[in-house]
DNA sequence: GTCCAATAGTCGGATATCATAATAATCACG
DNA sequence: CGTGATTATTATGATATCCGACTATTGGAC
């Protein structure tokens, strides 16, 4: 059973915060984070199971990109983590994963014996191409919003990883 | 370390979708996957960590939450699956822990014996009210956004789960 | 120059989620 | 009625993420 398959004759989310609002009070704010919850698990498989057949995951193939986009398709793991905003052990079970792949490589850095550089290599920068043509014809599941909502809705996300301290 | 107190001086979303407009084209879904990825994971954190001193999850939380809304403090597995839209086996997963302590129980249904009834005990509504208060204190880290903001966010992700077959 | 705090990465353990498949019970149709 | 399809739950295995702790290395304070 794809549990992003499942249709229900209403909203879950409307059905539980209208009840919320009976029993507790107003709560406009549990409402959004169940919306965001969900929405996430839908992108996440809808993204992950365009990527499978080209054998990534939807960190995996963001890791990759983040890679092909730098100077020298090489970045130190530590800025990785920084970039994707991932813990270091998660940056470490991905790379390990796509070096099992030989999409990269991990160097050692130059001058820092501390740091690990991770280089992307040609099979990766071969598997990017059609992984990145899947991923764009997969919509993403956003096909319920237009690009103005869609960039209505990336400001307000904006907007709550600026408070939450993400960036300044 | 703590990922989500990571504080760039930058937005890594944003260059990231800069990077990728320059060299792939416009990406609008690009840009709203990752911040919708991003922001769950705040969310996510955030609560979780308002709950821990209650010895609850998120997803543990809800479930307490929907057995106690409902009309007989209990209700069959599968339901407790559909409504908060997880797979059996992640109903089976938080119900599991739940009972470990304490907070709910396993019953047999009196006329399905395929189906388990799993019902809220006292101590679980006992736990229910702090753990309520830490939720709403923690004000799910949407500071960033006034009350029409979250509404409009709501519209929006609602109109997303609606195209991707969520409900009807 | 030495030493100690900070930094980079990895390991082990925990949690949460999913998919596939097994088990058990119910239901529908001939 | 009986048999096959459907439904409900659980077992097993995979992935992804986090945290705390550990090792190795660096670099600054004195």
């Amino acid at each position: 059973m794809n549990v992003t398959t499942w249709r229900l004759p209403f909203d879950p989310i409307a059905k539980a915060a209208e009840t919320w609002r009976q029993r507790i009070g107003p709560n406009w704010a549990m409402s959004a984070v169940t919306n965001i919850m969900r929405v996430q698990q839908i992108l996440q498989a809808s993204v992950d199971e365009a990527l499978r057949p080209h054998g990534l995951t939807f960190a995996r193939y963001e890791a990759l990109v983040l890679l092909s986009f730098s100077q020298r398709g090489s970045l130190p793991m530590r800025m990785m983590g920084e970039r994707l905003q991932l813990h270091p052990t998660s940056i470490t079970n991905i790379v390990d994963r796509l070096e099992a792949d030989g999409l990269v490589r991990r160097l050692r850095h130059p001058s820092d014996r501390r740091t690990t550089l991770v280089e992307i290599t040609e099979a990766g920068k071969g598997r990017l191409g059609p992984a990145t043509d899947a991923v764009m014809n997969a919509d993403f599941g956003l096909v319920g919003l237009s690009e103005a909502d869609a960039d209505a809705l990336g400001a307000l996300l904006t907007n709550v990883r600026r408070a939450a301290g993400d960036f300044d």
